[in-house]
DNA sequence: AACCAGGTCAACCGCGATTTC
DNA sequence: CGAAATCGCGGTTGACCTGGT
């Protein structure tokens, strides 16, 4: 094992590409086409491996290629992404047309890096939330919920499987990414979790045996909800919403649930977009908190139709 | 000017998946 | 059907760059 065939070859060369041999390389795709990867060097004339003329080719010359920065849409939908697929830089890179998995991957492991060199500690979290004053012990205050904006997240989630078949989640949590028109996004897997279309006053509140017809998947890369399902509260009927619509989406505004470790290395750099409105479930006090503050997840038996605990501003 | 540390990014490596023979 | 070849992906490396001292 080891060595693929195609770099046995004695006499290939490896290291940075001279302009010579990209000219070369580019000469023969453009003429030729690559039917197959381990041919290329010999017919175009480079001692160089197949796979090093493909990974040339593929992250650096091929013509649809977008280089330079990338813009803040890009990176709000990186960040969306990783945070329902995780390392799939390949996947990632399918969203965004031009870019190549090895540039995003080098973007976000620099950009993890700095992440986790100035995060918060969830310590310091955890304090805020065991001594602000407003909890669930004070529930049922009215913030001024506007319907007609998705300023909650609904934990009636069900998971529709590719047979069609809905089943609500269990054991593991699910991976979902929720659209902010309401409708559905993609799990994982080939799994998609469906969310009813929009709620509005006579919807709410709502149990899962009122979760109308799923409508038809609806995948949009902007202003998405994405995150990880936590498993306790694929068992709430739960809301969540926060102070005059923080969490809804009319302003664009995006809504992460996140396990904690991973949580925490982006939230800083969140916060400092004064764009808070990013959950994240806190295992050790079985709460989902935003942004560093608390949110109280109600369960069915306690909800009212607007209410929430929303304690400290934002 | 020299050195160092940290960041960036192109390229390589290893391995699983897929295709071909 | 199994082995070999090839592809494609994610992790890692290391050369180069830049800014600070």
């Amino acid at each position: 094992m080891g060595q693929h065939s195609c770099c046995n070859q004695q006499k290939v060369k490896r290291g940075l590409w001279s302009p010579e041999e990209d000219e070369k390389l580019i000469k023969f795709i453009t003429t030729h086409g690559y039917g197959c990867w381990s041919e290329v060097p010999e017919k175009a004339g480079l001692q160089r491996c197949g796979k090093s003329c493909r990974l040339r080719w593929i992250n650096y010359l091929r013509p649809d290629i977008r280089r330079g920065k990338f813009t803040p849409e890009e990176e709000k939908l990186i960040i969306n992404l990783h945070s329902v697929v995780g390392n799939k830089w390949a996947h990632i890179a399918s969203h965004l047309p031009g870019r190549t998995d090895n540039e995003i991957k080098n973007y976000w492991n620099s950009w993890i890096k700095k992440k986790i060199n100035r995060k918060p500690t969830s310590t310091s979290m955890i304090t805020r939330l065991n001594t602000t004053s407003t909890s669930i012990d004070q529930p049922h205050t009215d913030y001024g919920y506007n319907p007609t904006h998705l300023s909650f997240l609904n934990q009636d989630l069900c998971i529709k499987q590719p047979n069609q078949e809905t089943a609500f989640s269990s054991s593991l949590s699910s991976l979902f990414m929720l659209d902010t028109s309401g409708s559905v996004l993609e799990g994982h897997n080939g799994d998609f979790i469906s969310h009813t279309e929009y709620f509005n006053d006579s919807m709410w509140p709502m149990s899962k045996h009122q979760i109308p017809e799923l409508p038809s998947l609806n995948f949009t890369t902007n202003n998405m909800y994405s995150g990880y399902l936590p498993p306790l509260m694929e068992n709430l009927e739960g809301m969540v919403h926060g102070q005059n619509g923080e969490l809804n989406n009319g302003e664009g505004r995006e809504c992460v649930i996140q396990k904690q470790h991973e949580f925490n290395e982006w939230v800083e750099d969140q916060t400092s977009q004064q764009c808070p409105s990013y959950l994240f479930w806190d295992d050790e006090h079985q709460e989902v908190q935003l942004g560093g503050e608390e949110i109280v997840v109600h369960s069915a038996s306690t909800m009212g139709p607007t209410s929430s605990s929303y304690p400290t501003s934002l």
